[in-house]
DNA sequence: CACTAAACGAGACGGTACGTCGCGTCTTTCT
DNA sequence: AGAAAGACGCGACGTACCGTCTCGTTTAGTG
């Protein structure tokens, strides 16, 4: 598990290999097999003993929280570990359904806690009571990951727009707007 | 060229293999190599020459417009064969900046097309006048794209909720909208 | 092993792949080559398993014994499966000093009986008593393959003549000589 | 032709490709199949240019003129160019009988002065009248170039040995005989 | 002198084999 | 009994040359 740890660090998704694996933990592929049936589920479960969810407390204040949550799907999805190695494995999750359940689960308490954030302020009014959470965090979730893939921008204003989306419902402007904020 | 497309079409990126194009080409796998140095400009190029842009005019109704345009991303990024291969390529365009360009071009009409609508849409006031159209169509297609990825509900209130969202400047609803529409 | 000997016998040593032998012993390539580095050790392996050697007992007459020995190096160098897999290996014996040593290995048996023949004449003062018995083996052995190899007249009387040679210390005369026997 | 031997001296036999040789000529590859079917016959005529015989006085010593043509045998089976070349070649010279001739060729002057060497003492009484010379200069080319070919033993010796061969009708001796020349 | 045709350079082509890597399975060996 | 070690059949990798095959482009030689 360490040893998956450690050679995803050096080689990557696709650098790694089970054999890699194996030798680097001084074990037979064998047992490495027994374990885990492919490498996607070996990948998945090191991630899962790695990342580990910190919750935050809510400030109370709309803007302050939703940035807050913004940013770190910025940062879970452009250049953490796991932005790094998930395109890598798009594939492979889309063939290995327990695999998929298994990183879905990694994201689970971040989900819900940036439900909850969102929820709370549909509970003082500050958004419609109708909301769909779960579409505004795929929004922008998918928006960042979007531009990583693709390698467009992803600069710091994209924060303030994506926060002000959800807040003031406000439709992204030209980013010159550091000099008018 | 029609080789690759077959067996991409039969066994998906991951399958694709030059051996194989080369194969059912009837051709030397040297020949392949001469042309196409990686997998991925191989598939990138086949795939520019397999899909073609077809623009559409904009009827000046702002509604209709967006809600097509988010159509066509929806269709594009989820079923189309484009949709099924890219997140597949997604590890080598990391590394194949030319290969990336190649498919980055293939978006490049409808980009501009979509862009086009956007900020006509600015011209007559019916959208803001510092709008970040680039961005507007990164949330569209990202949103897309990563609820595809993740295998999550794109039925079509989707549609609706991001129409709405660009349109009417409106967070989306949860989605029993259809009852209301 | 016994694969290796039938392509072997099918194409010889230039029409041997590895690819082939691997393919018709039923394995993989990688087989093959985790236990013969170089096609010449797999081949010089292959015929060591396929020759024996064996010996025949000195009669004491020295003409007899002799000439038995000359004809068995005509036999060994000229038409045997060896005379015809030698000249094609040996660039590769030339640099791959592990198979010739395997190869040289085969004649060892042989040459060892030779030299015993050669040296228990001595010891009865049949041959001089500081005789070089391994360069006359050479010189049969060397004439032999040297006209082999240009694909010069290679008949009978030849192995009388190095017969007198050795025994009656007597040049070679002109072929005619059967009738003068 | 100039460039074949240069392409020969950097990479012998095996390491000379038709293509190379085009590449170094400055020529097409098509060019080169125009006018040498195949690689044997292109390298025999490029040794031919190569090569010349020098032609020397015999002396009428029989010894001397004897010891010179063994050396001389020596020194074109051991550590000439052609010597280098000629065991690589040997497969394709016995599949490809015009290369083979014209590499015959190359020996002919000087086999032909060797045999005129020879004859001349038989002449003079010095050989016996029915003498068999073409053996007695393959005997000489065959061991020097048999134990060439095994990496055996060709120190200086083996001239002397060879030489009482055939002027004293002497089976050659263990060779501690330096002491006693 | 212009025209033609052979010979040419360049290099693409369909192939075959190379030796290597990683797969996922299976067997042997040793605790 | 269970794990390490690693052999195994397999299939793809990207490379090197093979000998064949167009392509224009020189270069003579001839009319």
């Amino acid at each position: 598990m360490v040893a998956t740890i450690d050679v995803l660090k050096d080689s990557g998704y696709h650098g790694l290999t089970i054999e890699r694996v194996a030798t680097s933990a001084g074990v037979g592929k064998t047992t490495v097999y027994r374990w885990w049936p492919t490498k996607a589920r070996l990948v998945a479960e090191a991630l899962s003993t790695q990342l580990e969810f910190h919750p935050v407390a809510a400030t109370g204040d709309l803007r302050t929280d939703i940035r807050y949550l913004v940013q770190r799907a910025v940062q879970a999805l452009h250049r953490s570990p796991l932005a790094q190695v998930l395109p890598e494995m798009a594939y492979d999750l889309d063939h290995d359904p327990e695999a998929r359940e298994e990183i879905l689960k990694l994201f689970g308490p971040a989900r819900a806690s940036n439900l909850s954030v969102l929820y709370a302020a549909v509970g003082n009014g500050s958004l419609p009571y109708d909301l769909d959470g779960a579409l505004i965090l795929d929004i922008i979730s998918g928006t960042v990951l979007y531009r990583s893939l693709l390698g467009r921008d992803l600069g710091p204003h994209i924060i303030d727009q994506l926060t002000d989306l959800v807040v003031d419902f406000r439709l992204p402007r030209a980013h010159p707007r550091h000099d008018s904020s």
